[in-house]
DNA sequence: ACTAATATATAAACATACTATGTATAAACA
DNA sequence: TGTTTATACATAGTATGTTTATATATTAGT
């Protein structure tokens, strides 16, 4: 999908925090993931990512430490904090809302009454 | 919802397009739309809607004219446009994508398999 | 008269995404 | 062994769109 990325422009944390909500894991596989469960639809790009694990970090919703995979190869692992894991849990509410409202708004079925 | 407007930004043309796919509007009573729809969770902010309409005017998707509603006040309709039209069908589909996308990464119902 | 609601619009500041680029290691293959 | 591809992390500069703040004007209610 061309243009995805202004699409998922103010949820890019909250894709983050729910991939860690899950298990730790690190940027490129992060990207893996969303490309996987978007059939390849929605793009994190890598600057996008990297960057928004930087705002998470100074943020404090997360945290990073340096690990080794099965394979010897270093990884940098990144894992949710509480106040990552309240942000998202707050966030789960308003996404539903979002979800209905924007539904509601292009599929049309809503009413409204016009007096003028 | 505070920061509504970051959520739903790139939806913004979208949810214009869609309220003129049911009827002509002007931007205050769209913006009430909005309001309504959302039960008061999403705003969009006037400078956020004027803009937007002015970048739709400029991409021939809807077209304006004026008019006075029935007590005689001057308004500024605006119309969608067959691109306009076209625009909002194509990103209906988009949506469904999105919608199906975020929901699953919000809701933590994916599987993906780690190999190392 | 005064205040709130309705109505349209722009400038400056801010936030976040994208493109392009650079670096490095491991795996696959000829 | 040399080359290509995939994996992996990161930043600078640019583009785009939202927000805050501000300005202006009309209508409705008290």
């Amino acid at each position: 999908m061309t243009n995805s990325g202004e699409f998922i422009r103010g949820f890019t944390d909250y894709i983050i925090l729910s991939i860690l909500s899950k298990f730790d894991s690190y940027g490129y596989e992060m990207s893996k993931i969303i490309e996987y469960v978007s059939k390849s639809n929605i793009q994190l790009t890598e600057a996008t990512l990297y960057i928004a694990l930087k705002r998470l970090l100074n943020d404090e919703k997360i945290t990073t430490y340096s690990g080794k995979n099965k394979k010897g190869m270093s990884r940098r692992y990144y894992q949710i904090t509480p106040k990552g894991k309240k942000a998202i849990k707050e966030f789960r509410k308003d996404w539903v809302l979002i979800e209905n409202t924007l539904s509601s708004l292009f599929g049309g079925n809503f009413e409204y009454y016009r007096e003028s």
